[in-house]
Formats: C-alpha cells, sequence, structure tokens
DNA sequence: GATTGATCTGAACGCGCGTTCAGATAAACC
DNA sequence: GGTTTATCTGAACGCGCGTTCAGATCAATC
C-alpha cells in the first residue's frame, strides 16, 4: 500500500469543504458550480469526486458537521442545575458558537431547501435537539418559579430567532464588541422570559 | 393601435410575477429558469421578454415591490403619539403584515445576494427606513421614561429578527391562532423593552 | 373584411452545468 | 530502482441555461 503518509488527500479533502462552505455561504449553493469549487482548491472538477460523492451529499456534509459541533460543544459544557444560570449559559453560547460562524450558520439556514427530503430530516432533527435544549431550560425556570412565559415552544422560537439574528448585523470591527453584544442580549432575553 | 383592451399582457403580467414569486421563494432564485416560469404561466419563455427586462430585474421587481408594499401599509396607519401604544402597534403590524405574504418575506431575506449592488442598495435602503421606524419609537420611548434598554439599533434588530421569525414556525393550521401568537409576542415586545 | 400591432411561438445562439473515466503523474514502499 | 497505487488531469457526455428574433397568430379598429 503506497502513500499512506504525506497523501494529498489529507489536505485536499478538508480544502474542498473549506471552499465550499466559503463559496455557498456567498453565492448560494445553486450558484456554485463544482467547477469554481475546484478552481479555489487549484484542481480540476474531476478531482473533487474522490472526496465527496455528489454535490448533494457535499451540502449536507457540511450542513451535518456544522450541527454536529454545535450539539457537541454544547455537550461539553457542564449544565447548572438553576434554570437562570442555564439561561445564561445557553444565551451566551448560543452568540458566541454561532458569531463565530457565519458561514455555516448562514447555509444551514438558507440551503435546507436544496437538501433531499432524507437529508433535510437529519437535519431538521438535530436542530429540533438544540432547540429542545433551550425549551427545557425554559420549563424548568417556569416550574422553579424563575421565568414566567405563556408557551415555551414559542418563546423557544422567538428567543433563537433573537439570538441568532445578531449574525445579521453584528461586525468584528463594529462600535460594540461581541462581550458587549454579548450582555445586552442577555438583559433582553433574561426580561422575556422573567416571572 | 389594435388590441388595446382585452389584450393578454393585462393578465400574463402579473402571472409571471406571481409564478416567479411562489417558484423563487420555494426553490430559490438561481435554481429557478426561465422556462419554469413560462411553464407554469402556460407560455413560453421567450413570451417572458415581453414582460420584463431580463431575470435579475425580475427579482428586484419583487423584491422592490413587497418592500414597496410594507412602506405603504404601515404609511397608511396614523401613528400613535404615545411610543407604549406606537409599540404595540408596530409589533401587531409587523406580524401581521409578514404572516400574511410568506414568499416576499423569505425572497426578501434569502436572495439580496442575487441581486446587482446598485439594486442591493435600493432594497437595502427601503429595509433601512422600515428598521429605522421602530428605532425611533425606542428612542421616544426611553426619553418618555416609558422604556429602558442599552442601545436603541441592537434593541431594533434584535426584535424585527424575533418578530420575523414567527414565519419560520407558525403555521395556520396549527395550535395557535394568528391573534394568540400576536398577544404573545407583544408581551414578549413590551418586557424586553419594559421601564 | 382589410389592416394594424400587441402577443406569442419555436428555433437558435453560445455557454456552463454535474458527472464519468481512461490515462498521466508521482510519492511511498519493497 | 522498480512496483504499486493514491491522486489528479483533461476531455467528453447530454442537458438546461438566459436571451434573441423572425415569423405566426389573432383581437381590436377602421
Amino acid at each position: 500500500m503506497a502513500r499512506t503518509q504525506g497523501s494529498h488527500s489529507d489536505i485536499t479533502g478538508p480544502r474542498v469543504r473549506e471552499a465550499a462552505r466559503r463559496l455557498i455561504a456567498r453565492h448560494g449553493f445553486a450558484a456554485v458550480s463544482m467547477r469554481k469549487i475546484a478552481a479555489e482548491v487549484g484542481v480540476q472538477a474531476g478531482a473533487l469526486y474522490n472526496y465527496i460523492p455528489d454535490k448533494q451529499t457535499l451540502l449536507f456534509e457540511i450542513m451535518q458537521a456544522h450541527m454536529e459541533e454545535l450539539l457537541t460543544a454544547r455537550a461539553e459544557l457542564d449544565a447548572p442545575a438553576d434554570p437562570v444560570q442555564a439561561l445564561e449559559q445557553f444565551t451566551r453560547f448560543h452568540i458566541r458558537f454561532h458569531s463565530n460562524r457565519p458561514d455555516e450558520v448562514f447555509i444551514a439556514y438558507m440551503e435546507l431547501r436544496n437538501l433531499t427530503p432524507e437529508n433535510f430530516a437529519a437535519i431538521e432533527a438535530m436542530r429540533r435537539t438544540y432547540e429542545d435544549q433551550l425549551t427545557e431550560i425554559l420549563v424548568a425556570g417556569v416550574a422553579a418559579g424563575h421565568f414566567r412565559l405563556a408557551e415555551p415552544r414559542v418563546t423557544t422560537m422567538a428567543l433563537i430567532a433573537m439570538l441568532t439574528g445578531v449574525n445579521t448585523w453584528f461586525r468584528e470591527e463594529g462600535r460594540l464588541s461581541l462581550d458587549e453584544v454579548e450582555g445586552i442580549y442577555l438583559d433582553m432575553v433574561r426580561r422575556t422570559v422573567a416571572a
């Protein structure tokens, strides 16, 4: 078995995904051709098929990797028993994780309609798992008398939409630091559910 | 000048835009071909060019019409002097207007990157005009001592993201009516800015 | 009923698409 | 240094793309 170390595939494979991520986030899945991705990597289009079975799978794998990283990173935190602290942790985690990965977040929200039904279902299930974690915090907080809200699921969707919205306007070079933004949003989140 | 009345153009023109709106919302601008739009209307692709100069302009006009309707519908309301009432009016208006036009809202948020720079700037300016109306309400409310918030612009973006998020999950056939959803969100909005 | 002109068809244009594959290339191993 | 084989090239495939346009169609006008 020749060339098991120093193989280009260790380098080219990840580079294909990186290039695809950047280009799809910028121009949209349908507007990015395999040839453009290949050109970005510095390779001919045919070579891409050493690393992906087809374009659809490439998109799916980008989304899947993103959602798995999200769930893994979240699972690595130890959850505070106190719902108030858990909500703060969730809020800070969400803003920080998502603002660090604008391309992946954009793709995961915008390109869902370009997934096959099976792939769509897989991504949706992971997203739902994540959302449920916030819902659980809210329900626990209500039970403990710390939060007051009409519909945990509605509040979940409202808060996540609000928090993810940071990505649409926040810029590193802007007037506010991410720390400051985090504080402002945390305050809004707390008020939204305050008892 | 023959055929000034009963002309097909009175019918076909709007139908082209309707078909384009539905298809683009469903599949994305890049994935919808002129031939598919024409087929939906029941016409050959060439006939579309009696009504639009090109595909880019079609997209722009769909977005432009949507934003103009938004600003017009909003301008037709008489703004309450009281910031608290103005915020309630804005909140209810936003949810109602946007949930009535899911296709247009989707397109206006998702297809911005497919606009030429000039067209993008035009749409962005209209969006900014709309956002500024909420910011003004917030600033007035703070001045009057009714609201308390750290950054009017940040709160504006947060609230609009939260409210527009309704479109991602609300379904007519669902458990909650739009009236109920409106009430729930209004409560969250009020808490977010409460003094 | 002839004329007019708005509307539409159908074919064509050059181009880029996703994907395949035979053959070239070159690094790792014996 | 010869062999192996992972990796890549370059050409090809059928297809659909946005757009153009000459000519057909046909309702409104005179």
